[in-house]
DNA sequence: GTCCCCCTTTTCACT
DNA sequence: AAAGGGGGAC
């Protein structure tokens, strides 16, 4: 038998052995999916489809990345396209760009460019947002180009109440976009879409030039990929998807689940290869994950089964709070590893939202756990990146208005937002760009002249910049860094007492620049880098080669494995989260997203939640998610921590449970922050004690450079701290009634805590009497919370 | 025009 | 908790 049949199933063999024709796979989690993916196109190419003919469609580059390597493995040298579908899009946008009325180095907006493009659309069309919000509108618009709605559909679309507030920003919004030869995310699949729509032989050639395509994750594709793979299967309907609707976890992206649901009726003559088996998790999970999948309505059901052993019960399991949590999984994960022999990269530990990352970052620097964490706020999200890539689009793309108003002040030079307002309006009047009416400032009326010669400055200085826009990336960071002088402009501003981050970031950057600049020897081009930049996904970060424990939300964990699974938040209101609970199909989607996060699990997986969490500043009491009771519980290992208990006596069979009860008088935990703490009078209080404190001298500094946006040093060394290097625990953590140690009064209770931020300053009772510390900046020991 | 402080708002997941 | 906006001081 040959490499690329060898040690498949039945089915599996039925799948890739399928060339010509629809193809629709069914894949449970765990089943093998991607193997019969890349063993399908290497047995095409081995039956003699010319691998230019192919193009592979995913979600996120990483499995872009390991299709190809997979790929590359089984039939080496093929160049088979493969990506991402946006970056699909931007290719192919790039080439017909004149088409759709932009310029072959026209921008990708992200989603903060987008906003602020968004907002000047608003105030541009006029339109007060008393009843809507910014915020409101971009979603509407957002949601309307996933379904292919144009702005003359949408202005159309409502005769009888008139335009909606969305359908006035539409087209401006639109018109500006193209007036900055821009594109936002949505609009890369809505343009070629429409591209495929309106002009047949474009539609025709792209038809035959990609004769074999292939979706991964279809279940999560929206109507504008819809219409994309569609249109380029109608002559050549060699398509072939692949997909499971017990995961489709993007409706509020747009995505259908129709899509994949009604897929066999698009496609009539179909064949339709259904992966049940199950090679990823033990029995006990996959009974969890199936038993709770059953509650969706809106699903083709499915038999999921494993011929692997056993192996442990699932865990469910309750813990006081948030942080209490985060200690107890981390100490159970450092447990593993140092008796069973583990590797931090056997866990995973997975949430609703990103903000539930924190404490899990807390507790895994405390242990020292080397961990990573697949989050929004990445280094391309970074202030200073931003500044720098601002340059740099607005050299590639010089109508960039977007990346000119943050740049045309950045550092300061004397132009304000008088000034900036000034430029818009003109540009905005003679519907030119901001660059161009810069460059015009002399006609503007009404502008101070110092104005206008700070504007032709920063035009000089762009001008001199641009010269280098055929440089290596290299060259052309550098030269923007040294030419605004920009590292004298971080050192002043963003002096965070912290440290100089923001400086090593620059050379962080820089460094990207030189790697970019070596992969691409020949066609590395600035346009390129900055289309890269712009369509990196947070899941791309996650670097599965690295003994690190992983830390990401459930959305970013799909298509991932790990031996051990915490699911943390398990809790009413966050999985499922408040704002999607409310209708069926919102409250399915959740569910979905729970499945996905079981399924993830080989060996062990504990679901945990909290009966207080803090979110947003402050401590509620939480409820369990609904779906704990939806999950086969007899069989499950329920814990509590403190004292067992048995929780879910049998005879609550109300689909919420209750909530619990809250701690009793001795854990104050919750009243922290609360009113009785914040109004003590500041001038009842005794003074400082400066025994704790730094020197008068060096705690001006540190409070003088603990600016707005800074990071001041939020946190207090403690013996552990010291012991294990680098980390703090947070401020945070200290609160009333909780002991701690000062090095001259010695042991002490918090009596009470008043102030935010850097001013938070606890009062704190030893044997000596109360002092008074300004949390942030002195050394005390936390020894029992 | 710029900087800084204070107040208000925010509500999720991601390309 | 964190970011953005408004208003006041220089």
């Amino acid at each position: 038998m040959d490499v690329i049949l060898h040690g498949l199933t039945d089915a599996q063999t039925d799948a890739v052995t399928h060339i010509d024709g629809p193809l629709l796979i069914l894949a449970g989690p765990g089943s093998g999916k991607t193997r019969v993916v890349t063993h399908r196109i290497a047995y095409m190419i081995r039956q003699g489809v010319p691998p230019s003919q192919i193009a592979a469609l995913t979600f996120t580059n990483k499995a872009a990345d390991e299709m190809r390597a997979r790929v590359e493995h089984l039939a080496p040298g093929k160049a088979v396209w493969m990506g991402t579908f946006h970056r699909f899009c931007a290719q192919l946008l790039r080439r017909y760009a004149s088409m759709v009325g932009l310029t072959e180095n026209y921008s990708i907006y992200d989603s903060s460019d987008a906003k602020q493009a968004m907002k000047r659309a608003i105030e541009a069309a006029d339109i007060s947002t008393s009843h809507t919000s910014p915020e409101q509108i971009a979603t509407t618009i957002s949601n309307a180009k996933n379904r292919l709605v144009t702005a003359e559909m949408m202005m159309a679309g409502n005769k009888r109440s008139g335009p909606t507030m969305a359908a006035k920003v539409y087209p401006v919004y639109q018109q500006q976009l193209l007036t900055a030869n821009a594109v936002d995310f949505d609009d890369l699949l809505l343009h070629v879409a429409l591209l495929l729509k309106e002009h047949p032989e474009l539609r025709q050639e792209l038809d035959s030039r990609f004769r074999y395509i292939l979706v991964d994750e279809y279940q999560d594709t929206n109507l504008a990929q819809y219409a994309i793979v569609r249109g380029l299967s109608i002559d050549h309907p060699n398509l072939s998807v692949t997909g499971d609707p017990d995961q489709s976890i993007y409706g509020w992206r747009g995505a259908d689940i129709n899509n994949i649901l009604d897929f066999e009726k698009d496609y009539p003559s179909v064949k339709t290869v259904r992966l049940e088996q199950n090679y990823r998790s033990t029995p006990n999970i996959l009974r969890a994950a199936d038993q709770l999948i059953r509650h969706n309505r809106r699903r083709k059901n499915k038999e999921l089964y494993t011929h692997n052993d056993e192996g442990d019960a699932v865990t469910l399991r309750i813990y006081d709070n948030g942080y209490e949590e985060a200690d107890g999984i981390v100490d159970e994960i450092a447990n593993a590893i140092a008796v069973e022999g583990l590797r931090p990269r056997d866990f995973a530990i997975l949430y609703r939202m990103n903000a539930l990352s924190r404490s899990i970052e807390h507790s895994m620097r405390r242990r020292n756990l080397p961990y990573q964490i697949i989050n929004g706020l990445e280094f391309y999200q970074r202030k200073e990146i931003k500044d720098l890539l601002a340059y740099m689009h607005l050299i590639n793309n010089p109508k960039h208005d977007v990346a000119l108003q943050r740049v045309i002040n950045t550092p300061t030079r004397g132009i304000g937002t008088k000034t900036i307002a000034y430029l818009r309006s003109h540009a905005d009047r003679h519907g030119i760009t901001m660059l161009e009416a810069a460059r015009r400032v002399d006609q503007i009326d009404g502008l101070a002249k110092r104005s206008a010669t700070a504007v032709k400055r920063f035009v000089d200085l762009y001008d001199h910049l641009a010269i280098k826009a055929t440089a290596t990336l290299e060259d052309l960071i550098r030269s923007i860094v040294e030419e605004t002088k920009y590292e004298e402009h971080l050192l002043k501003t963003v002096v965070d007492g912290q440290d100089s981050s923001a400086v090593a970031n620059v050379d962080e950057f820089i460094t990207a620049g030189v790697e970019f600049d070596r992969y691409h020897p020949d066609d590395g081009s600035l346009e390129l880098f900055l289309e890269q930049t712009a369509l990196v996904a947070d899941t791309d970060a996650f670097e599965d080669n690295t003994d690190r424990v992983t830390v990401m939300t459930l959305h970013a964990a799909k298509g991932l494995e790990f031996p051990r699974v915490f699911v943390i938040g398990v809790e009413d209101g966050l999985l499922p989260h408040s704002r999607s609970k409310d209708t069926d199909s919102g409250f399915e989607e959740e569910r979905r997203l729970l499945f996905v996060g079981i399924t993830r699990a080989k060996e062990r997986l504990q679901l945990s939640c909290c009966k207080s969490r803090t979110m947003r500043g402050e401590s509620r009491p939480a409820i369990s998610s609904p779906f704990f009771n939806e999950l086969p519980l007899d069989e499950m290992r329920r814990v509590e921590s403190e004292f067992e208990r048995n929780w879910f006596d049998d005879d609550s069979q109300d689909d919420y449970p209750e909530s619990w009860d809250l701690p009793d008088e001795d854990e104050e935990d919750d009243n922290f922050g609360s009113e009785a703490a914040a109004s003590v009078k500041e001038t009842e209080q005794p003074p400082f004690d400066e025994s704790c404190q730094l020197p008068e001298e060096e705690l001006k500094e540190l409070v003088a450079k603990t600016k707005k946006k800074a990071k001041p040093v939020m946190g207090l060394k403690t013996a552990a701290d010291l012991m294990s290097g680098a980390s703090t625990t947070p401020v945070t953590a200290y609160r009333e009634g909780n002991w701690v140690r000062h090095g001259e009064h010695g042991e002490g209770r918090i009596v009470s805590v008043t102030g935010r931020g850097p001013k938070r300053t606890a009062t704190i009772r030893f044997d000596d009497g109360e002092h008074r510390f300004r949390l942030a900046f002195c050394e005390l020991e936390l020894i029992d919370s």
